[in-house]
DNA sequence: GTGAAAGCGCTAACAA
DNA sequence: TTGTTAGCGCTTTCAC
């Protein structure tokens, strides 16, 4: 059996509820009583029991942080996650709360609202949520009940759920500024799925820094893809000829693996970044670092937007803070990583 | 107020002991009863309370995740815990348990045993547990007050603690006599810090091959390092001359991201890997596939390590299975990925 | 400043 | 097969 509240109160000789004050540190209390109290707790060896102060407190004590399914390629091999969960980490432990990990399913499911009303978290944090009608509905209902939530790197332009988001439109006009003062002039721009709001964040971006310099937005110079370094390859297969018959000079990627994967695919063509082409990618993952020639890109501080996020969440519990579309989105800024893809070739053998 | 058991009980007609039955499909019922509280429950929008199902049963049904500081490097930069963390979530949701994430300290506070203690977790998978001291004394205290836990990638020759492990003594063996197959004969090695159990097992590894040769161990073609790029990075000029006149032809390392930066430094020197030298990593991350020259590694099953933790803590926590030196270490095999940097150089143009 | 006592919402004997 | 009831170990009014 394990020591409890009772064998502490005996022992330093009051009262149950005393050694709760004492432990809990709250209301008034003489410093001699104090110090009898823990000095009883310590000799015996006293734990107070989480599951029963849960219990009575009506609180979990614990953040969700809910991660996305992602098919197929393991969810962490992203470098994105990763990051985010550090940061959501220290913060949390900060602020004295544990964390629940939670995968989301692969169908369907989206029943945040459960975890709630089963007590299981008192808040929670949502990453790679996307604009389809499932998710909105899901957020809605958070939402409607109060449920403190907060979404990271993704946000619904007419709804004001809080959100720690990036600076893509920012980061996608200064990659595509950066190219275009490096001397390229024919940007392709290799997208990821619209539901995402950083990759329709980034298309603006990229539609602003060609309008800027005066050049022409075309729709045959925009792909999509899925954020893997699959799809990435397979798009180069598309954008091969318009480099080779010079009527694409530099591709912007929306993150490094598709990045990865045009560069790789184009250098089986016998195309070589920073010299046949310029490429910029996103995220500033390792790979960017490791990739020869290195990748030119954009860092995003995933590990601090994590401990914001457990901020956000924080200041929601204790005021009724956030919830209008004023103060819903916290946004940080991002940066351009230059590396060797991006060099603009000086003797003029850019073409085979 | 949310809808308790009692509402159900008076809607189904039942005693609220039926209700928990029922719901908890325990003991013998009518099949109409049941019914008629799962109908009941429905109605309601009933959802137990899952803090206090967890006190009134004292188990509060959470796997505790205990993750390693890494120092400056961001924990999961690193691919190893992503995956092993993909694996757990994924068994850990079959075996319905819910997952405590607890990021260790710095220094000092192995505290395991209190998370127990206070009843967070009831048992729980740690990783990057090293053989010091400190981390010793806190399993010898878990095991002794038989708390559940599992070790992965990590064991203790003299303690029969619970552990999944992978076959890296056969791993660098493999890996020695691949590079030994192609036609080097003089192999370094980096290994890692020998607190891991992993860097001893592919020591022995690596010397049993060289003695299956009838080659003689050379301690000056051991290196340490600490599994970080950069330290591959460093270590790179101490292995250049080496290479470079001659007396090394080849490096196996322990890890992937030390090889990484070995061949990117060595690279700076003019090297390149499976040209002047060959090279084989450990791990199979996603960046030696997009390292140029792609790199020969040793594949671990991290994910599945994972999952056949948390199936460990289930059937200890069934039956008390496991705790003798017989079946403490699960062992998984690992695999060879033969890829460019372990090419032996076709023409004699090895030299520079 | 401190004690007494009423829960928190469920589980699990034990009876019936 | 079902109901009654006594906790689980803590927090938190409300008296004193």
């Amino acid at each position: 059996m394990a020591i409890s509240r009772k064998d502490v109160a005996r022992l330093a000789g009051v009262s149950e509820a005393t050694v709760s004050r004492v432990l809990n540190n709250v209301g008034p209390m003489k410093e001699e009583t104090k110090q009898r109290v823990l000095k009883a707790a310590a000799e015996l060896g006293y734990v107070p029991n989480a599951l029963a102060q849960q219990f009575a407190r009506r609180r979990s004590g614990n953040i969700g942080v809910i991660l996305p399914f992602v098919p197929k390629v393991r969810l962490f091999s992203n470098y994105y996650f990763s990051e985010i969960l550090s940061g959501i980490g220290e913060a949390a432990k900060i602020s004295g709360s544990d964390l629940l990990l939670i995968f989301r399913e692969q169908e369907g499911e989206r029943d945040y609202a459960t975890l709630f009303r089963k007590q299981k978290i008192d808040s929670c944090v949502i990453l790679g949520s996307t604009d389809i009608a499932e998710e909105r509905a899901a957020l809605t209902e958070l939402a409607a009940e109060g449920f403190p939530f907060c979404l990271v790197n993704q946000y619904y332009e007419d709804e004001p759920f809080i959100t720690v988001d990036a600076d893509h439109a920012s980061g996608a006009r200064t990659a595509v500024r950066h190219l275009l003062e490096r001397g390229y002039s024919k940007i392709a721009f290799m997208n990821g799925p619209p539901e995402y709001s950083n990759s329709t964040d980034r298309l603006a971006g990229y539609q602003e820094a060609l309008f800027e310099a005066g050049l022409t937005i075309q729709n045959t110079h925009i792909f999509t893809g899925n954020y893997s370094r699959k799809s990435g390859y397979e798009l180069a297969d598309s954008l091969f000829s318009s480099i080779a018959d010079g009527s694409v000079d530099a591709v912007f990627s929306a993150n490094d693996r598709m990045a990865i994967g045009l560069q790789q695919r184009l250098k089986e063509h016998g195309l070589e970044a920073g010299e046949h082409y310029g490429l910029v990618g996103y995220d500033n993952s390792d790979s960017s670092r490791i990739i020869n020639p290195s990748l030119t890109t954009v860092a995003v501080p995933f590990y601090e937007m994590g401990g914001l996020a457990v901020d956000r969440l924080m200041s929601l519990e204790e005021h009724q803070e956030g919830w209008d579309s004023q103060t819903a989105r916290t946004l940080v800024p991002v940066e351009l990583i230059v590396r060797e893809t991006s060099e603009y070739p000086k003797q003029s053998n850019i073409r085979l």
